[in-house]
DNA sequence: GAAGTTCATGTTTTCAAAATCCTGTCAGTA
DNA sequence: TACTGACAGGATTTTGAAAACATGAACTTC
């Protein structure tokens, strides 16, 4: 469904709504260490979504990535398409092209209805919320 | 969502579905160049088909592959679980070993809705359906 | 039974995503 | 101002899916 990139992305942001400490930014190596994934890679994907406004960082001693109050309210929807595209929740099932609502592929409408349910979970979750969902959980994301 | 090569498989069932004349086999030359894919490939991913007995075939002059009875009772979904494997529909969105039902991440629950529509609707896919859907239509699958 | 056609299959090549390397830039501190 | 820690980003390598190549096996027809 989403590219690996885009996934440590998700998992990074979720990693910041539960574990960012308030005026303290988190480095790379925090993140990358706690979810297993690699640094370097994993700081391209962030820097992608500063350079999006999506996360904030700053440089230096003690910098490192934090979401600022801007950045809370917004969605999942919007690091998804920040890193895989738009066309993730809009290109055909089958990769044809020219499919669309008057050109459909046999899939079409059917997959229509199930992807605009995974966009709308993707709109609703606010970052602020998963802070909230994570509570009850020790488990690493 | 789907690999490359599945989207290849499902479009080339639907292909035989529609074109694929009674007690007649369809080369994978006449596939591959109506659905302008490699034929090389398309080949490789026809005989997995059939080695799943998702599809069958005939060798020599005048052979081809067709669907039988049999396979024409297949729904789509086992398509996909031969091409992709069983995980596509199982494993968690962010990619998470551990994720299940009693230890979800954050999107869990909200996914598995999703996906199960999904579901559904490759389950409900049955082949012989698609060639119903079909007719009206004159756009290459 | 020889020739030609078509599926079957093992090996190699290509290409893009994933991952790593290396250097630059900025900010804080002494 | 020099040093250090951390993000920024270009360039390179690795990996695996996608595609191409080459050969083998089965079947038809003449």
């Amino acid at each position: 469904m989403f590219s690996k990139s885009c996934q440590y992305a998700i998992r990074a942001v979720i990693y910041l709504t539960a574990h960012g400490r308030e005026g303290q930014n988190t480095g790379v190596k925090e993140i990358a260490e706690a979810l297993q994934v690699p640094q370097q890679f994993l700081a391209k994907i962030l820097q992608e979504l500063v350079r999006h406004h999506l996360l904030s960082s700053v440089k230096g001693p003690n910098g490192g990535f934090f979401l600022s109050e801007k950045n809370l309210k917004m969605s999942l929807l919007e690091v998804v398409e920040c890193i895989d595209g738009k066309a993730v929740l809009t290109s055909c099932v089958l990769g044809l092209p020219q499919c669309s609502g008057v050109n459909p592929c046999p899939l079409h409408h059917q997959f229509v209805t199930c992807r605009e349910g995974m966009r709308e979970m993707l709109v609703n979750k606010k970052i602020t919320e998963i802070s909230a969902d994570l509570l009850p959980q020790v488990s690493r994301f």
